[in-house]
DNA sequence: CCATCTTTGTGCACGCGTTCACAAAGGCAT
DNA sequence: ATGCCTTTGTGAACGCGTGCACAAAGATGG
């Protein structure tokens, strides 16, 4: 999820920790920091993995990639856990950040207290447009992006939020990168391209939706047992599809692997 | 991933498509969306794949899910494939959406553009600010919190996009589903609890930049001679920068530091 | 000091997802 | 038709991640 292209071992195993635990870490982090605020002195994996929303068998694995902080018989020390996750994920330093494209999602990006929360410090915030330029945003000013590079240098930056529009995404993802920025959190709903050692996660409202409308068809057009019956009103045909626009390349009637679910769902039915 | 809670098959091989499968069907469609709005007629497994940002077998793979849409020795039809993707994601019909918590999320979320694009409207914007009740954001007034479950029944709505602070989040969820919503897209930085039969998917900033912050500081630790020739399973020795704050794994007497607000993430404030 | 009880840490097995590599299928030129 | 070339569709191998189940470790009480 992590690879603006499409290399890259993924392995990932930076010095032994799986990148599914890698993670987790962030929700161990926050379920402890709130056990810390009403001084909790230790918990069980039992305890934090339910407040963590795992499996405490996972979160015990997990731990012991960072090494044995556990006390059998009593749990973890809450303190000293906050502390070696931190420690592990890097917030005990401070992570200069920059977000590029202060539109909406940008401005509101700025506003969000979740930034100086753990040693993320917005240092700058850039946009293309001439007429935000000085203007300030969440009490820092707008910067233009001709200084983009100056900016980064300037402050060491080496993460980048991207909130511009698509189309400019891969721009101003290359002239990041050429600056010195290596690792990119992307919102806009493009496929960014970078080097290798650059990495990339992105946020995309659009595919998110999706995919929940996905299973929510899914769950509307098995609920009843077999026949159609969906509760959100609206009609649309469940799955058993309409006409498609372009007839298929002729080639369309294939034969469809009869081991379709045991539950019998859909009779696939082609487009002839 | 999408799981409020830990349970669930996750399997979900809903008629079987892998879930890994479902998340890239989108990124495929906009792929093959830009293509179609070129009037590209067809695509090799090849080209899509690079413009996806995905391996070229992976895709074969997914679309063997869908059936064999594809033309040996040609590629795929475009329009054909947009089509078809379009109907299994569920993006024939028409899905009302709504939003709770307009604060800037909220409202940069309501202005996305992402939305209305794939069949995805938004119903209603709901606020618990009395405030807000009846300002237009992006076009559509704001309710109050109160109207929330006739909102909802009145349009059919079983999409739910929790835009709250994180202190409010499991509340309004609570409210969602037991006014009918079955999947929701949450932003607030909480893990939510919600009854089997609905999905939730999150969104968290801060979770994403503590990953990034993680390869990040492993890079710059890397980089240069990296004497450090530690092998994983090995008692991973604290890394470069500052002494632990207190105590070996014995007991940790650690103290607070004095800063860090709340659980900080969201300015609001967390109910004790 | 010993017995008992609690909770960690982990070996092991299983299943999903990814990737390779290739046979089959179709187009196209001759 | 025939043969060659392109590209799909998929069988099989492999690796990662998950979860079970249990032995070891330590606390606690007598």
């Amino acid at each position: 999820m992590a690879t603006g292209r499409n290399h890259r071992p993924a392995t990932s195993r930076s010095r032994g920790i799986p990148e599914a635990t890698v993670a987790r870490l962030p929700l161990y982090l926050r379920a402890l920091t709130a056990l810390s605020e009403r001084s909790v002195p230790t918990v069980s994996s039992e305890e934090l993995a339910s407040a963590a929303g795992v499996n405490s068998a996972k979160l015990r694995k997990d731990f012991s990639y960072l090494g044995s902080y556990g006390t059998r018989g009593v749990g973890y020390d809450v303190e000293y856990l906050v502390y070696q996750i931190s420690r592990e994920l890097g917030l005990t330093q401070d992570w200069p950040v920059v977000i590029v494209g202060i539109g909406n999602l940008g401005a509101a990006l700025a506003n969000y207290g979740g930034f100086a929360s753990r040693g993320f410090r917005v240092a700058a915030l850039i946009d293309a447009d001439p007429q935000l330029a000085g203007k300030p945003v969440a009490g820092i000013p707008v910067q233009h992006t001709d200084e983009l590079e100056k900016i980064i240098s300037d402050n060491g930056v080496s993460i980048g939020v991207i909130a511009t529009p698509a189309g400019a995404a891969q721009q101003v993802c290359d002239r990041l990168v050429a600056a010195g920025i290596t690792s990119i959190l992307n919102f806009a709903p493009t496929v960014l391209s970078v080097p290798e050692g650059v990495d990339v996660r992105k946020v995309d409202l659009s595919i998110e939706l999706q995919i929940l409308a996905f299973h929510e068809q899914r769950k509307a057009g098995e609920e009843p047992g077999a026949s159609s019956g969906r509760r959100p009103g609206e009609a649309a045909a469940p799955d058993v599809d309409t006409a498609p626009p372009a007839a298929p390349p002729a080639v369309a009637v294939t034969k469809r692997p009869p081991e379709s679910g045991p539950d019998g769902d859909l009779p696939a039915v082609m487009p002839a």
